[in-house]
RNA sequence: GUGGGUAUAGCUCAAUUGGUUAGAGCGCUGGAUUGUGAUUCCAGAGGUUGGGGGUUCAAUUCCCCUUACUCACCCCA
């Protein structure tokens, strides 16, 4: 036996989550699952472990490194997930034949990379995929952008914008310039022009794609077309012209802002920018970026992308498909930072004092009238002063607070204090506490 | 993985050129004659100064290693 006090702590880049970090987390995944089960998206889950082989397929080496991969006692060779996109890449290929195309999903949980940590970047972190595979209509493209925009403003947000393109449009215009074989550092450098500026990003293509000033400059003029969404597809087609890809691109573009139109989706909200173009190299159509307006800086919270052929590493039956990421932790650092979470450490709304202990029935017998009418409630567990009592209360954030001692019992009644105002009021103590729950309901809207 | 910065109580920070029992505010626990919180007053708990080693009569202070955090690069959510 020894008496040697283990140092609690937790692992590079693993964080604990208090209840006042994991509510508004919580509250954020119910958001996105509603929004997702709104247009029909089934969830799944897959094993935080696989065999090595499943997720170093797609073996960029980056990938390879950053993944925690070890031997089990089985001596297999397994890694921990590193995204939930190559999971559903092996799942649709098992289970392809059954689910039946086309097929739609969404994936909540935990990914690990073994990356060195920064603000914001975390080794254990929740992905929030949402993806639809087997088709590549275009209608399931102009989907995952309606999807975009009413995950936004199902959080909260009303200003944001989802910045969109095609890989058809850049890939198209990489040939044209003879940059086809080199399109995934090109297109690497392209996406830093925001961060670096353009100076740094033609050096940059001209280092990584050995291309000459008059090929970068040929790429260059992407970044060149503004406006409102339809005068950058009116300066966009004449770029693209004589090249199938990329008016395959813009004609994909034009029909994704038209339907957005169509739906009522603005440009304040939704805007083509032809100088995104996402660092990962299997998209091959349109690409979704979303920035907070009041937060740029922060980087995109919700992106993703069309792409050919998922699953092709695990089965010949090819499955096109499209889909995006909410980037949760991103965006509650956001949240918070414009103070749009309340402090609050109590999933409950309500408090029922324990005044004494001999009444401990009657306190149980209102919270569960309470709770029968969906209203969260919480009995105090001892029978501690009233001021330590509503001390916790005020610490915990209950929206109001339930006292009834002896005074208030004598009289069948029972006292309800609304924690923010202070106030107090006498209300019956019945069976059913209907005029309680009615006065809750309304208090906590 | 590469390079820079930081590490003192739960949090934010002090501690005179290396000097004796390491302090404050906030927070926490309890109390201020028996039933009211976020704004009073009093008291208390809580630190082998991230961990290990070295130099020194003496280390929170100087040096090395390690761990964590942080910034940039890389990459990415």
């Amino acid at each position: 036996m020894s008496n040697q006090i283990i140092q609690p702590r937790t692992l590079k880049g693993f964080r604990d989550y208090l209840p006042e970090s994991m509510i508004p987390r919580e509250r954020l995944m119910e958001v996105a699952r509603s929004v997702y089960r709104s247009y029909g998206f089934s969830p799944i889950d897959t094993p935080a472990l696989e065999y090595a082989e499943i997720l170093c397929g797609k073996g960029s080496d980056e990938t390879d490194k950053q993944m925690f991969r070890f031997i089990d006692h089985g001596k297999r060779d397994v890694g921990m997930r590193f995204d939930l996109t190559v999971p559903l890449a092996r799942f649709v290929a098992q289970h392809g034949n059954t689910l039946g195309m086309p097929f739609k999903r969404y994936h909540i949980g935990p990914v690990w990379r073994g990356e060195n940590t920064q603000a914001g970047r975390y080794r254990e972190f929740a992905q929030c995929d949402f993806d639809t595979i087997g088709t590549r209509s275009v209608a399931s493209d102009i989907e995952t952008g309606l999807v975009i925009f009413d995950l936004m403003k199902a959080i909260g947000f009303d200003r944001f914008k989802i910045r969109i393109n095609n890989r058809k449009v850049l890939n198209g215009l990489l040939q044209k310039n003879d940059l086809g074989d080199h399109s995934v550092v090109v297109l690497r450098a392209l996406d830093k022009l925001a961060k670096i500026g353009p100076e740094k990003v033609k050096a940059e293509m001209m280092a990584a794609a050995n291309a000459s000033a008059a090929q970068v400059e040929g790429v260059m003029q992407l970044t060149e077309i503004k406006g409102s969404n339809q005068e950058v597809l009116q300066q966009l087609e004449p770029l693209c012209q004589g090249h199938d890809l990329a008016e395959e691109g813009v004609a994909q573009l034009r029909q994704l802002v038209d339907a957005t139109v169509a739906v009522g989706i603005t440009d304040e909200n939704l805007v083509l920018d032809v100088s995104i173009a996402r660092g990962l190299d299997y998209y091959t159509g349109t690409i979704f970026e979303t920035f907070l307006d009041d937060l740029p800086g922060i980087g995109s919270v919700c992106s993703g992308g069309r792409y050919d052929n998922l699953a092709q590493l695990y089965t010949k039956q090819e499955y096109p498909g499209i889909g995006a990421s909410l980037g949760l932790d991103r965006l509650l650092t956001a949240m918070q930072q414009l103070e749009m979470i309340e402090p609050v450490k109590t999933s409950a709304d309500v408090m029922v004092v324990q005044f004494s202990a001999e009444n401990l029935n009657t306190y149980l017998q209102i919270a569960a009238s309470l709770r029968r009418q969906g209203i969260k409630t919480e009995v105090f567990p001892d029978a501690k002063k009233l001021k330590q009592q509503l001390k916790y209360a005020d610490r915990q954030g209950f929206a109001a607070v339930i006292v009834a001692g002896e005074d208030e019992l004598a009289q069948g009644k029972l006292s309800v204090k609304t924690m923010a105002d202070k106030n107090q009021v006498e209300l019956p103590l019945t069976e059913t506490n209907q005029e309680l729950c009615d006065f809750l309901k309304e208090k906590l809207g």
